[in-house]
DNA sequence: ATTTAAATTTAGACTTGTCTAAAATTTTTA
DNA sequence: TAAAAATTTTAGACAAGTCTAAATTTAAAT
């Protein structure tokens, strides 16, 4: 149906739109680390298959039918992230890559299967929410641990940043999906958080509060 | 670490070699449905990276390196299909085309956690024996119904043709893998054989008894 | 042993997706 | 608001993989 060239553009796209209404070009190929030049291509292709919204110079936005795509792509992402953790015993850090292969899979009927196999699921294992095959979700109600106050507490429930170093450090300092932290202090010097857990005090980062998300 | 289409044509002239020493161009591009020259221009590729034995106008085979990446792919293709009938219920005659996208999933690590996973299958649906990850299987020792004597039973096994077209016949007429068969009777006009099952009698054609494997 | 036929290869072109370098547009800044 | 800076687009080129048509080589047939 679809190239995988496109498949991966209207991805980030999907995801660039999440904190910005429109996206940039130089967004795009930061993104998908490509040169600018490339994506304007690529826009141009995606607008003539009414896949994005694009005028020259002035950003682009998914169509319907563009975001449609997008989030199958983004529901295969997260099942098959499920499957690969908790059916193959990988760790949390250790399934993008192989996730970003596989969610090119076409099939749906697979996915579907997939996904009645795994009973489903509704957050993959880093905490983000798995569309059904209409493409509905609950959306996030997560903020940072940064946006905390003092004493407030909360269950970890997601990550912003993705990446296997943040991930393994997490998993090392035991900060992982589920856990109850409560915010013992914040050091107004550089916006360290003092973290409660059940059994130890932890101090992590404004960086690391920043990408770490919290279900109040 | 291959492109989708090196492994595609390594794939096929693994298969081709199953039956033939050497491979031709026109038998390469029958099997991809492609064309001649674009198999030459192919070819080329593959014999500078080694991964071919081929000389102008003389055919091609597999080196052993060549072979090792054929028979990696063999290896996934089959243990996804293995996965897709016993994991997620599929019928052995819709799996071929998902698999032979899966196929090309590179991880190898994942490969080998899918086999752990489903318990080290060495049987694919359609009877095809699964490589394990050092490129070893239990080759085949079956032959087709239509060289058996009457008289002479055994256990389906295997089957030659993988279209959805005969496994939907097989699967209607009961002929099954692991189903025990004798050969009552071969019509002399038209060579069809008379099968006899565990509680009834069945015709199948000469080209039907061909493709359908039994081990003795 | 030629000629004919079949198979294979080469030559040149096309598509997709990418890139660099230059041109155009928008945004920022003074 | 006009110059400078940043962003974006265009133009032209390249690599992978494919195709058609023509040329070459091998195999088959007289």
């Amino acid at each position: 149906m679809y190239t995988l060239a496109e498949e991966n553009y209207l991805k980030a796209i999907y995801k660039l739109s999440l904190t910005d209404d429109s996206v940039s070009t130089n967004q795009i190929a930061a993104e998908l680390c490509t040169k600018a030049s490339s994506v304007t291509d690529m826009l141009r292709k995606l607008a003539d298959k009414a896949l994005v919204n694009y005028a020259r110079y002035q950003g682009v936005s998914l169509t319907k039918a563009g975001n449609k795509v997008a989030l199958n792509i983004v529901r295969k992402h997260r099942l098959w992230e499920y499957f690969l953790v908790e059916k193959l015993n990988f760790k949390w850090d250790e399934v993008h890559d192989m996730a970003e292969e596989m969610e090119h899979i076409s099939s749906n009927e697979l996915i579907n299967r997939l996904e009645e196999f795994m009973g489903y699921p509704t957050r993959d294992p880093h905490g983000d929410p798995i569309p059904d095959s209409h493409g509905n979700f609950r959306a996030h109600d997560l903020k940072p641990i940064s946006t905390m106050p003092v004493n407030a507490g909360g269950i970890i429930s997601g990550v912003r940043d993705h990446s296997a170093a943040f991930l393994q450090y997490l998993e090392k300092q035991n900060l992982v999906i589920g856990r109850y932290i409560t915010v013992k202090e914040i050091i107004t010097y550089d916006n360290t958080v003092v973290l409660q857990m059940e059994n130890k005090e932890l101090q992590i980062s404004h960086e690391v509060a920043n990408n770490l998300l919290i279900a109040l």
